[in-house]
DNA sequence: CTATAAACCTGCTGGC
DNA sequence: TGCCAGCAGGTTTATA
């Protein structure tokens, strides 16, 4: 579920409310979402340690501790991280993290696709799997799009769901970012022109940037860390507006599916060539 | 390299 | 009201 917004969104909340915290206790109640070590070293290596920044790559969200260890977690489909006076307050809680002032950060995500990781904090890249640039970076340029995308053949949604092309595009903003620029979910990146590029580059910074401003995209899952959802899915364009018309010409919107995803688009605005 | 399917999981929605 | 099929924001692994 959460993207790019919806983690940045989580994050910019975290480095406000939870640096400074110290963990004080950890549960386990679902063993399978600690990645790469049983609970009970996941939870002696976390016990006393204090919060000591904030970070996100891609779609994973890096909380740094004291002792040179981070926490990484990705939330996958329907993973969430909220505070919470008491564990029983969430029926989904997978870990919960007891903090020095009395509350809890509950990780909770009811399909348990979801995981936490601890890697060293000066080795973070190497402990995630290859990933693309970032996307909001000042140094991702129309220029580096259009490197990433000259490598494949595939068509363009599939490419910008890769995540190794580019880093936290998922099938929201992939759509959304396509249809601002007014180009076909099945054209192939290799055949853009450099019109198309820069339109392409614009799209996806303005429909992340929409995403983080309104808190991200609720039709499920997603909640901020006090539980709330986020409004962005009044803003937006073609994601599950299927049969709906477009809110620039009026043609009904249509659905395909690519890598089994639902892909939206305006037939009109977004041409095949 | 590309494409496709399956696996990991549970909950919700729509149709009959 | 009840049941079943299908769908869901992601990623990895296996197979053609």
């Amino acid at each position: 579920m959460p993207e790019l917004p919806e983690v940045e969104y989580v994050a910019r909340q975290l480095a406000t409310t939870l640096v400074g915290r110290r963990i004080v206790g950890v549960e386990v109640c679902w063993a399978r979402s600690v990645q790469g070590m049983l609970p009970e070293e996941f939870a002696a290596r976390l016990a006393s340690r204090s919060v000591v920044g904030i970070g996100r790559r891609g779609k994973y969200l890096l909380i740094a501790l004291d002792g040179e260890e981070t926490l990484i977690v990705h939330r996958r489909m329907s993973g969430n991280l909220i505070f919470a006076a008491r564990i029983d307050e969430d029926p989904y809680v997978r870990v919960a993290l007891k903090l020095d002032d009395g509350r809890y950060l509950l990780y909770s995500d009811p399909r348990k696709f979801g995981r936490l990781a601890l890697a060293a904090s000066d080795a973070i890249e190497q402990a995630l799997p290859g990933l693309g640039p970032e996307p909001l970076a000042a140094s991702f340029t129309p220029d580096v799009l259009a490197v990433r995308l000259a490598a494949t053949r595939r068509p363009l949604k599939a490419a910008l769901l890769d995540q190794s092309v580019i880093a936290g595009l998922g099938n929201i903003y992939a759509d959304e970012a396509l249809f601002r620029a007014g180009i076909h979910p099945l054209c192939t990146g290799a055949s853009l022109s450099r019109d198309e590029l820069q339109r392409l580059h614009a799209g996806i910074q303005g429909a992340l940037r929409t995403g983080i401003e309104h808190g991200g995209t609720t039709f499920g899952r997603h909640r901020d860390v006090h539980n709330e959802t986020g409004a962005n899915l009044e803003h937006v364009e073609v994601y599950r507006r299927t049969g709906q018309p477009c809110l620039r010409c009026g043609t009904p919107i249509a659905r395909i599916t690519v890598l089994q995803r639902g892909t939206h688009y305006c037939p009109h605005c977004q041409p095949l060539k």
